[in-house]
DNA sequence: TACTTATATAACTGATTCGCTATATAATGT
DNA sequence: ACATTATATAGCGAATCAGTTATATAAGTA
């Protein structure tokens, strides 16, 4: 699935922080290198991995391949994390209703349950 | 960083089909069994690395143990894509106020960057 | 053409991951 | 005590991952 890329890719600090610097605009691997210690074909390595995710895309400018990141891929995860917080909360909503019912009516001896 | 293990968390399927069973309610080990084909070890191995996210946490039932959601572990990483989203944005907007001022004063000769 | 800069790729290593089967532990019912 | 049910853990193999160094490719410059 697409989502176990995106979620993948984004699971190393070192792709999160190149994901945030890309947030305000294209750089290039010589200017991602400065946000970890790493070497440069492990930058690479890095782009990689988001561009099969889908996250960031290359531009040729002379030289050099800007990355340039692609924010809407982002949004299948956001709405999926979205979802399930919307489902959690629904079901705190059903479970509070219940309790409120309960306190209309307390417990009983037993048979109340027609 | 713990964002890592929540993305990591988040990258399988069968865990994410774990997360979206439960945030409409606790469920055992058998229970979420159903939801893969893969064997119980399995499964309490996945349930493992959720608990190890902070994603879920066992409650003790009799000779079973419910999970239940965590969901408000999955605010940082719900934050962090939003903040993404929204620096990526506020660079848009840069963008497109800089391409209006251009539209306003259109390209002269040259020695004009004061 | 030769040199430099920017980036990608190959080959290797060690650590981690995911699945499995077999087995252990813990509570429940007879 | 014993059998059953629910779950966890151990140990294994195949695959993937993250980093390294060495090297290839491609464009820009002297």
């Amino acid at each position: 699935m697409q989502l176990d890329r995106t979620f993948a890719a984004l699971s190393d600090p070192t792709r999160r922080a190149i994901l945030a610097r890309l947030a305000s605009g294209e750089a290039t691997v010589t200017q991602l290198r400065a946000l970890s210690r790493i070497s440069q074909p492990a930058i690479s390595r890095h782009l990689k991995v988001l561009e099969e995710a889908g996250l960031i895309e290359a531009r040729v400018a002379g030289q050099s391949r800007p990355r340039v990141l692609k924010a809407e891929a982002l949004t299948p995860a956001r709405e999926w994390l979205e979802d399930v917080r919307a489902a959690f909360e629904q079901n705190y909503a059903r479970l509070d209703a219940l309790l409120a019912e309960l306190q209309d009516a307390p417990p009983t001896q037993s048979g109340d349950d027609t």
